[in-house]
RNA sequence: GCGCCCUUCGUCUAUCGGUUAGGACGACAGCCUUUCACGUUGUAAAGACGGGUUCGACUCCCGUAGGGCGCACCA
């Protein structure tokens, strides 16, 4: 509709930067609404900006008090912060009226007397006679006086006829939509209540916003939108629209795959910095750099760099991340994630009722062998089980096939060879083993198996050393007593 | 149906006309080893297809195929 020159954009070189996350609270904060706030924050973050939330609950059908808490929770939980209250899109309806009859004052806007059963038809015989479905215009230059009676209007947006709309967009390049194809849209409905658009533009206005970052979905309202911002003589935001994320076997995201909450991810045992990292590596990249710090991802963040082609999510290489951040934690930090984690999870409530001083000292002891086996907190918690378990310990199929008759007999003899031991320590103990072993010309495997099947009741374990170590002389002499 | 967009190893991606097309996850093999892991070394693995433009195309243009998104008094 006008040459790129005469749109009026938005410059972030004099203005602060100003961000948003939108989301209409129709349900969880799913994963790709999760990374577009993930790119929100780390643009403005990273620019000494910020970010605004914004819930976009105009639709009253659809959205719930539920909804809006367990977003505010997955960003909260996620990392990231917003700038101020969360703003409801729904309280501003007053003001969005407000602009819809300016438009009205301007020319930019019409009122429409067609009923939904009219409009239903339009579509209907326009698909019928596969026609681009669009509104026809019929009361687009009408006069209001030969309105139907009793009908009350919707007020639409007279959008440009002719030329085109063209988007500068950060992530999807020049984008153009012929004024064609864009049909006068409804920006207020008959009952006064306004629509997304409408709303979208004039909050992003009011509130400042200098970049909108969001899903590709959004595409196609972005030129509408930026005629609406024309219409009114705005500023129009910096655009950039991200590719969506679809599941693991390419199509789009379902209950099946990953459309999940994020609140499933922290039931699943992702710590945050790990989802973090893998979300900022989905359709965005800075070079061959994988695993990188929320600072590292702040500070190298940029617009530019968002790819154009929607990606997969990968729940392995999830898994991976999640494995080395957990690997690489402070025992204490550690520790306070998986004291956090397991109110979140199956069986950890409980799991936390047991959890005393004594026993907390005792997994932070075991964490440096226990992190270095698990890619999850889950698999954190299953590993750690040993250091509850109760004696006499229920051993499972192959710590019972461990403990055969040389299992045993291997095992009296080294329990013999422990209970002497002047000092209980793993690097003590594991002296005095390998000694018992050459002496009696044993491999150290044929010892260490019934050794951890007999302490843990399991066939793996952290080094079988430490494990000792963790337990203590009391509780470990106990436990290999049980089956010898 | 109409419009817009996308297409590099299985997956996430680098490359911004000249590279032996790089990295990561995964896979496979070796090493390490008391189990399982970790770690480490190495191997296999890609430009959807067809035309152009060019001295030279993964990179630019056109077409084909496949995929995505949008087309509500939803957001």
């Amino acid at each position: 509709m006008s040459s790129p020159e005469s749109i009026r954009v938005s410059s972030s070189s004099t203005t602060p930067v100003v961000t948003r996350f939108a989301p209409s609270p129709t349900g969880f904060l799913h994963i790709g609404g999760a990374r577009t706030a993930l790119f929100n924050w780390a643009y403005a973050k990273g620019r000494g900006g910020k970010m605004l939330l914004r819930i976009e609950d105009t639709d009253r059908e659809r959205s719930t008090e539920v909804a809006v808490t367990a977003i505010l929770d997955g960003m909260t939980w996620m990392g990231l912060h917003w700038e101020g209250e969360a703003v409801s899109q729904h309280g501003r309806a007053d003001r969005h009226r407000e602009i819809a009859h300016e438009l009205l004052k301007r020319g930019n806007a019409y009122y429409c007397y067609c009923s939904p059963g009219e409009l239903t038809a339009m579509r209907e015989q326009a698909e019928a006679e596969k026609r681009p479905i669009r509104y026809d215009g019929t009361w687009r230059d009408r006069d209001p006086a030969s309105a139907p009676p009793g009908i009350a209007p919707v007020i639409r947006f007279r959008s440009p006829q002719t030329g085109e709309t063209v988007i500068h967009d950060n992530a999807q390049g020049r984008v153009v939509i012929p004024s064609k194809d864009l049909d006068d849209l409804i920006i207020l409905r008959s009952d006064g209540n306004p629509t997304y658009n409408l709303s979208v533009v004039v909050d992003d206005h009011d509130m400042g916003v200098t970049h909108i970052i969001r899903g590709v979905d959004h595409l196609t309202n972005a030129a509408r939108q930026m005629q609406i911002y024309m219409a009114m003589d705005w500023l129009v935001p910096s655009m950039t629209h991200v590719p969506l994320i679809n599941g693991p076997d390419g199509a789009k995201l379902s209950k099946r795959h990953g459309a999940l909450g994020v609140e499933a991810y922290r039931e699943m045992g992702y710590l945050p910095v790990a989802l973090r990292n893998y979300l900022a590596r989905l359709g965005w990249s800075h070079g061959d750099d994988e695993i990188f710090s929320t600072e590292q991802l702040v500070e190298w963040f940029d617009l530019g760099n968002i790819g154009k082609s929607a990606s997969r999510f990968d729940f392995v290489k999830l898994a991976n991340l999640n494995g080395h951040y957990i690997r690489h934690m402070p025992d204490d930090e550690l520790l306070a994630n998986l004291l956090a984690f397991l109110p979140h999870c199956d069986g950890g409530p409980a799991l936390l009722l047991q959890i005393d001083d004594e026993m907390q000292a005792k997994i932070l002891k075991a964490l440096p062998g226990l992190k270095e086996r698990a890619k999850t907190l889950v698999e954190l918690k299953t590993s750690a089980a040993y250091l509850f378990a109760k004696r006499p310990l229920t051993m499972n199929d192959k710590a019972r096939a461990l403990l055969d008759d040389e299992g045993t007999v291997a095992l009296a003899g080294v329990v013999q060879v422990l209970k002497s031991a002047p000092d209980w320590t793993a690097a003590a103990l594991e002296a005095l083993v390998k000694q018992h072993a050459e002496d009696n010309g044993l491999k150290l495997g044929k010892i260490a198996q019934p050794l951890r099947a007999a302490l843990t009741g399991t066939s793996t374990s952290p080094g079988i050393f430490d494990v000792l170590e963790v337990l203590g002389r009391d509780e470990s002499l106990g436990r290999l007593g049980d089956q010898v």
